[in-house]
DNA sequence: ATGAGTGCAAAGGCTTTGCATTAGG
DNA sequence: CCTAATGCAAAGCCTTTGCACTCAT
């Protein structure tokens, strides 16, 4: 998906909830897009130091409930945050449980396939309405095991 | 896993760790035993009224520390615990996104082993020394949809 | 005895919220 | 114009921590 594609799927998503595209939100969904991967608050803002904290709050969580972006739970205090699966492609994530770092993987298509029927099928089993899967691999990056 | 070798298992994990299996320890174990899935502090304090809310954060971070508990992070702002998979059976988690709350799972051996070798050839790849992957699936329970 | 474990209460730290101001349509 | 969005600062809330007390070895 293009740069371009990108901006007009994150309008799409916001005006079909009745919230506006502000320039905020266009910078804070281009830090996003610059970071390449889940982000933190904290490295959001140093990304760009026109941002306001308890904006980028608000933002994230519109755009969470838009489904533009997603937000990673990992074992530290900071949720970060990437674009929505839809803006880029599914992947899951390396959770680094020194430092906390996220980056991301995919796994073949079989596999990937195979694993979405089982799941699919685990959820029915519980009548669970399923929304997504996540799939990380905790351990420890290569930056920290140096 | 009988209930008296999950007591010998998490003493003798314990004692490797040069801590000692306390009457406040065995009754925390007892609390998780009894809920049979990811419970909430809240919710261990509900089951066992004896039990003191500072220490059992203490106790279950070095339960888990020692690997007889695991944490598991849902959406929600409360850390849920169970029993660490040795004492119980590999499994994953059906969470609820609008509850909170957390069921246990599992996937067909075949899946299961197959999704296995995929994820050490991808952490391999990445130089990421791997130590547990986490597989749960986002949506809604039965509860809440109803 | 002597250090580990416990309990109470206070402090920490990420995140949320109230309210006045600004800007989008 | 008029409501949504923003910014600042203060408040919230789960979790952690300091310190004195208790218990196990």
């Amino acid at each position: 998906m293009t740069a371009i594609d990108i901006e007009e799927e994150v309008a799409t998503l916001l005006r079909g909830a009745d919230q506006r595209y502000t320039s905020g939100r266009r910078r804070l969904i281009s830090a996003l897009k610059k970071g390449g991967g889940p982000l933190t608050i904290t490295k959001i803002l140093e990304l760009d130091g026109s941002l306001r904290q308890s904006s980028v709050y608000r933002n994230l969580t519109i755009l969470e409930e838009v489904g533009a972006v997603a937000r990673i739970d990992t074992r530290d205090d900071f949720a970060r945050y990437e674009l929505a699966e839809h803006l880029t492609e599914h992947h899951h994530h390396l959770i680094c449980t020194s430092c906390g770092d996220v980056a991301d993987f995919s796994l073949d298509n079989e596999t990937e396939s195979r694993l979405d029927t089982a799941l699919h099928k685990a959820a029915k089993a519980a009548g669970f309405d399923i929304a997504a899967h996540r799939l990380d691999l905790l351990g420890v990056c290569t930056k920290c095991s140096a």
